[in-house]
DNA sequence: AAAATATATGTTATATTATAACATAACAAA
DNA sequence: TTTGTTATGTTATAATATAACATATATTTT
């Protein structure tokens, strides 16, 4: 069994969330670059607000930000944008929560499995290989073919039960 | 590795769905029965609609045809008769899909993971231990306990791939 | 640079999904 | 049969998302 790729780990207490933003955003401005689509301010603005925290955030969240910077702002304002980023593999989207999460690894194409803590809110975000083999190799077994898989875990993360004591909350 | 555990499978053309509607209708019956919870008429009626076909249904949808039967039918009518029947497990939701499906096995609890066919609709369901177990591991090798799996597979069924040709559509 | 094209955003309206709050009815227990 | 409990009826509204068309901005072609 190989070790899980974690994409965005659940994070300490003491860490600087503004550098996980940053580097998302950075990351982001390259990779449009590279594929010449353009990452816009209304965009850049958008997965900003994605990147405010680690906990997902709902469509008319950001609207609600977007109305007090730019004028003219309504809900296709903020789901175009999102459609955008989702495409471009920028943004997540969790489906049990009709919530949008920042991808930590934008750059190439992959599956996601999501853990979500129901007590901070937080979410990680792996790409297991092991798991992605084992759901094809049993969907395989019904003659079932996949394009896509959502995988949502809920639970308590690991800061929340308390398990590393000197950093308690995510 | 175990044999999957298949608890609604990829129907062929052939079959006789009354026969998986009745069926599962008695096992509601005589679940509630043993629980000391109600089947009314209400419930069973949306439950015979959730079965009415093995493609996931809407709310709504189920609004429209007990509208016709029932007057006074209002959105609360659907979803709380949903939600009783998700509580006892006699109907999962798919997230992805803000749609209801009939549960094969609702007489003991158990983790869901559904294949959905998006050129034909249908949904087929397992409970996989090698899949719960692997996935269970995997968070906790990142300190996450959980508490509840959503596991939404898209892709092709067998039926319409067209591996049994004999027998085409789902 | 100007015109033409394509892409992105603004704007208004509406569709879809779901819940809150309170009234009445049906059922179960005492 | 009265009392309490659970289920349903009823009205209203919240939350999530998309359609359709107008305008603006960016890009390409002339
Ligand atoms: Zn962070
Ligand atoms: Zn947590
Ligand atoms: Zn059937
Ligand atoms: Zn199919």
């Amino acid at each position: 069994m190989r070790k899980t790729n974690v994409i965005t780990p659940f994070k300490k207490l003491s860490h600087v969330h503004q550098q996980c933003a940053d580097s998302a955003l950075s990351v982001a401005e390259e990779t449009c670059n590279s594929r010449g689509v353009r990452l816009t301010k209304l965009r850049r603005r958008v997965l900003e607000l994605v990147w405010s925290s680690h906990e997902p955030i709902k469509a008319y969240d950001i609207l609600d930000i977007l109305r007090n910077e730019r004028s003219g702002s309504a809900p296709p304002t903020v789901y175009r944008a999102l459609e955008f980023l989702q495409d471009e593999g920028m943004v997540h989207k969790i489906e049990s929560l009709n919530s949008y999460v920042g991808c930590g690894a934008p750059a190439h194409n992959h599956a996601s499995q999501f853990l979500i803590c129901h007590s901070c809110g937080a979410v990680a975000e792996m790409d297991d290989i092991d798991i992605r083999n084992l759901i094809a190799d049993k969907a395989a077994d019904m003659g079932f073919k996949i394009d896509k898989e959502i995988i949502e875990v809920k639970g308590i993360c690991s800061q929340c039960s308390g398990e590393y004591s000197s950093d308690k909350k995510c």
